[in-house]
Formats: C-alpha cells, sequence, structure tokens
DNA sequence: TGCCGAAATGATTGCGCTAACATTTGGGTG
DNA sequence: CACCCAAATGTTAGCGCAATCATTTCGGCA
C-alpha cells in the first residue's frame, strides 16, 4: 500500500497525504525552500522515498512557464563539425542541469528554420542553441525577433543573434601562414561549398593571410566538404607543376587530396604540401598524417550553453554580439618545405 | 488588439474568446475532431492565425498524459556509428510526429543509464530509445522494470527490452568469407574493445566464418577503436611474415593499420589484404580505398522508431525480441588474393 | 405544427505543480 | 503571563489544455 493509485506514478499529493502535510509543503522540501521544520522535511522525504516519488517535470513547467530545457536546432548532416557540437552543448547544459530537446531541419532554409524554431517554443524551452552554418540561416536567424533566447552557433555575423563560434578566419590564416613560412611561393586553396558560411570564412582567411608578402592567391578550387571532391580538385592540382602547397577548407577533402597525389605519384609534403581543417580523429593517420586546424567543439558547447543560461538567467543581460574561440594549428607530416 | 495578454503568447483561451465560442469548441478545431460546424471552424481558424495561436505542448502532455515526444539515451561519444543512429532516430520520429529528446550519459553504467531512463520518464517522454552498446549496459537495461516502452538499439540481447540492431555476426562473416574467398588460408583480427557488444559479436563472426575449411582462426589482436591502436596491431602485424588477410573491427583501426603497414613497407592489397567494418565516408578515400562493411544507420533509426511508435500506439502490441537488419560488403582495393 | 434525435456547443473538472497570500504555532520579551 | 514577531504550515488559485458530461440547436418527419 505504498502507493496511493497504483499504476499511475505517485504525485506529489499522494506525498503530502502519507506524510500528513499540504502539497505546498511537499513542494518546499522538494525544491528545498527554507522553512520547513527539519523533522516534517524528515517526514516528508521519507514519504517519497516509500513512494519513490518523482517530480513531473510537465507540471512543473506548466506552473513556473520554465522548462529547464534547452532547443538545439541542428541540420541533418552526419558531419563532425555540427555532430560535435551538439555533443558539446549536450554535455554543457547538462552539466548547468538543463535537458536538451533537438530539432533537425532537413533543408537550411528559412521557413525550416522558423517551424523549428515555433515548435521548440511550444516546448516551452528557455533558450536555444541554432547551429547555423549555412549562409542562408542568416536572414531566417534576424526575422525571428523573438522572445526566447537564442544563441547561433558556428554561424556569420548577422546581427539580432548573438553568435558563438571557433574562429575560421584565423584557422585558415594559421594553416596558410604554416605554409607560406615553409617558403612556398603561394598556397592554392581547395574550398568548401558557397553557401555555408565557414566556407567562406576560412576561404577569406586564405586570401587574406599572405598580406604584404606581396604574394597573390591563386584562384581556388571548389569542394563540396566530400573526400569525393577533393580528390577531384587533386587530380587538377597534379598536373599542375606549379602547385607546391595546398590548404584544404576540411580534413575529408584533404584525404581525397592525398588519395589523388598518390594516384599521380605526388609524393606529399615533398612535391606538395596539404594543410587540412577541423582535425577529424582519422587525421592523424592520413597517408601521411595531416597538419590540420583543430577546433574545440566541446569548448565550443560549453561557450555557447553558459550564454544562453545567462541569457535566460538574468534578464538584464545584455550578451555580446559574438564569442570566438581559438582554434590552433596541429603540425604534422603532410606539409613542409618546397623541394628545390 | 490582436493578442489578449501583450508579451505573453495567445492561449486557447484568448482564441476561444476572440472568436466568441468556448475554449472546448476551440480545442476540437484543433485536434481535428469532427462535430464543429463548418461556420464555426472557420471563425476559430480565423482568430488562431490573427493571435497567430500556437498550442502550448507542455500543457497538452500534461492534460493527456502523453507528450508526443521519444527520449534517446545514448553516450558521450563521437564515435560514427552512434552519432548516426542518433540522427536517424531523430529523422524518424519527426517523420511520426515525434519531438526528440536525447540525455547523453557518461559513463554505460548501471546507475547512469537508470538515472537517465528516469529522467526521461518525468519528462513524460511516450517511449524510449536506448543505444546500448556496451555489455555493462545489458543488465541495467533489464534491472529497469519499466512502464513506458523501451527499445534498445545496437545491443545485445538480454531480454526484457526488444532490441533493434544490425548483425554484427553477419557482417563480420560477410568480411571473412570475402578474405577467405580469395584463397587466403586463415585470417586475423583486431578486435574492438572487449566491452563493446558489437566487438564481441563482429569476433565471434570472425571466428565462426571458417567453419569447416577446416581454418582455425588465430588470436584476435586488442584495438580499442581508435586509429592508433589499429597502428599499434599494425605494426605487430607487419613484422609477422604469415599474415596475409586482416578483418579489422571498424574502419578507423583499419586505418591505423593501413598507416602502419605502409610505413614497414607492406604493400595493401598484394602483400596484406584488409577489410574494415563501419563503411565511414572517408574509407573509400584511405590508401587504399577500403573494403569494409557498410551498416544502414538511417534504417536502424527507423526501425527502432517504427517499433515504438508501435508500442506507444497499441497497448497489446508485442514486440520481437530482436529485429536484425543486414549489413552489406562494400568491395574496394585493399583486399586482394594473397601473392603466391 | 409539434416532436424527436443527432449534431453542435458549453460548463465543469482535473492533469501535477507552484506562487501568493492566509493562518497557525512557538518562543522570547517586558 | 500577555503580547508580538518570526518561523512553520496551510489555502486558494491558476498554468493551458482536453475528457466528460450537460445542454442547446436544428433539420426532418408525422
Amino acid at each position: 500500500m505504498a502507493e496511493a493509485r497504483s499504476g499511475r506514478s505517485a504525485t506529489l499529493a499522494d506525498v503530502a497525504r502519507l506524510a500528513g502535510v499540504s502539497a505546498m509543503t511537499v513542494s518546499r522540501v522538494l525544491n528545498d525552500r527554507g522553512n520547513v521544520s527539519a523533522s516534517t522535511r524528515i517526514r516528508v522525504q521519507r514519504a517519497m522515498d516509500q513512494v519513490r516519488y518523482r517530480p513531473n517535470a510537465m507540471a512543473r513547467s506548466l506552473a513556473l512557464g520554465r522548462s529547464q530545457t534547452l532547443g538545439v536546432v541542428t541540420f541533418d548532416t552526419a558531419q563532425y563539425g555540427p555532430g560535435s557540437a551538439v555533443l558539446g552543448i549536450e554535455r554543457a547544459a547538462r552539466e548547468r542541469g538543463y535537458g536538451v530537446t533537438i530539432t533537425v531541419i532537413e533543408r537550411p532554409d528559412h521557413d525550416a528554420l522558423r517551424s523549428a524554431v515555433l515548435s521548440l517554443d511550444d516546448r516551452m524551452v528557455d533558450g536555444m542553441v541554432v547551429i547555423a552554418p549555412f549562409a542562408a540561416m542568416a536572414g531566417a536567424l534576424r526575422d525571428l525577433g523573438r522572445g526566447t533566447p537564442i544563441v547561433a552557433a558556428e554561424a556569420g555575423h548577422q546581427g539580432e543573434v548573438p553568435i558563438v563560434g571557433i574562429d575560421q578566419g584565423l584557422g585558415a590564416r594559421l594553416a596558410t601562414r604554416h605554409l607560406l613560412e615553409f617558403g612556398h611561393r603561394t598556397v592554392h586553396h581547395i574550398s568548401g561549398p558557397a553557401d555555408w558560411i565557414e566556407s567562406r570564412l576560412r576561404s577569406d582567411g586564405w586570401r587574406a593571410e599572405p598580406g604584404d608578402r606581396g604574394v597573390t592567391a591563386p584562384p581556388a578550387l571548389d569542394g563540396d566538404w566530400t573526400a569525393q571532391s577533393g580528390y577531384e580538385a587533386g587530380m587538377r592540382l597534379a598536373d599542375d607543376g606549379s602547385v607546391t602547397a595546398v590548404f584544404v577548407a576540411n580534413d575529408q577533402m584533404a584525404l581525397g587530396l592525398l588519395h589523388a597525389l598518390h594516384e599521380r605519384g605526388v609524393r606529399v609534403p615533398q612535391d606538395m604540401s596539404v594543410v587540412g581543417f577541423d582535425d577529424i580523429p582519422e587525421s592523424a593517420y592520413f597517408l601521411p598524417s595531416l597538419s590540420t586546424v583543430r577546433q574545440d567543439f566541446a569548448r565550443l558547447g560549453a561557450v555557447a550553453v553558459e550564454l544562453l543560461d545567462r541569457l535566460v538567467t538574468d534578464d538584464d543581460f545584455v550578451a555580446d554580439d559574438r564569442l570566438l574561440i581559438e582554434p590552433s594549428l596541429v603540425v604534422r607530416e603532410s606539409a613542409g618545405p618546397p623541394s628545390p
């Protein structure tokens, strides 16, 4: 006869009845509010244990207007970046006592984003992280004009919504500089797809780095993040005797490039140097191991959630437009000095 | 003057007031119940549009006892398998009108799993998918003894909870057979960590495949899924002249193996054949491209969610113990006949 | 024209919890 | 020992929605 109504799990009222107090007192014990005598507290706790009481999060949310849940909007991709970011966010959220509800959108367009955000709103999430690596999402984010706090991750600058990201431009410059410092006259580039913000930022960084070195960047080859596209670009680069160094916008494409170069008998790094971006776990074991730019996604998630938490908790808090995390260069074997 | 109470978003009561009907009628329109005249329906819909009404999912859940949300329990890893499975589950859930709440557990032990499941229960999820690739989780799953339906994915057999998975044993046999059919006398093996169920199943499949061919399997080398461990195992295999074929329990380790063999001057597939497992997107561009076993995680997610949906919807439904999806062999360049 | 039954609509109540206010209890103080 | 204040506890109401049952409306038929 532990449970009042068999079947359903015990409610706060059941506990109150069992402990011989009012529901309110149980609620106070539950939420560790003061003003409960030690003896009743113990009695209530005993009752809770006895019926294995678990507070109903929904009911609490409804009463409070808050859900202790954060929403994450991401899109349908197995890409390393977004996937890692979600994990980082989830972990950080959990550490701060939030649950996480995920909504995946199929296409990164205005309507899909809007409806994802609305559906998270319906679930009364306290805040959202939108992973928005597409240029097309910038406008959509701006148009939301909303109440519950939103933080964009891996996004470009669009005003309105605060951004948390890893400094793509800096990463690209680190990679390019690494190559230039080996003495390469110029650095070629395989870019990501044009509709990704990060792709543009990496290309911009690559183009900007030579600076006053008096080097003009050659035209970039367009990739689409896949190893396949890196392979195709590699086939073209292999035929161009003037190419001695390539900055590739991600590690998968760099893998494709390495594959193509190997097929063509171009040795890396002796004949051609390659630097990638992302530092996926595999890249240390490419042939040769890949010099690349590491992004700390766990950190990204932590920063995004911390920011969001503040926005949720403190009404007066005004967030910076932009929080950038510094990436770092990982030097391995795929880049070296040009052969004389 | 569109919204009744400025600030907060409109409630069903606001719509009712505006349309001049009772809340119940609005609810009927909302849920597309019958017994509403065309004219009132239109009037109500207009009112809804006017105040941009969005039903509050929490309130509905509380009233209904159902939340149209599925919970996913996974654990903290960037492994390709679990990550892909989560995506597949999310997509399938969305297609069936469910939201998804994710809980990541740090360690795959009894208590962590239990508390994750309880916390999802608190949120009144209608069902859960537990991604449980660790042997240690089997017992924990059995101990739950619960009310809301649970489906385990990528798990071993433990009774109690229905399992959805990809047939690891079959995959391992396909890989091993592929090598044997090239004429290799025996197939060596680099295994995954012993505490992963899938790791054991793959090793078992490998050991079983030779069957009556009269080949006895050599001892396996222990890996831990990382390319690093594959590399280390590779260093040992390279020194053993008798090894001509290796089945590696995942593609990352296969990559490490390829790296090690390359360093030692062992040619693949001429001197040694290699088959991996998973078919990660990169493996087609390894050097050489990797023959491997493909797992369809999207399908896995879809099957898991479909099963869960039935368990949720139909009280009388009794699930099969075990639903296995067939993996397929992807033949590329890393395996071939032994040199004479 | 009056009556009947089905369709349309409404009133009440409760899901499980907490905020806000009301009430009681228990010392310490003069 | 009465009084007062603070601590402890209880009461009421409401978060937004839907199930249940009650009531109204309306068309069809004798």
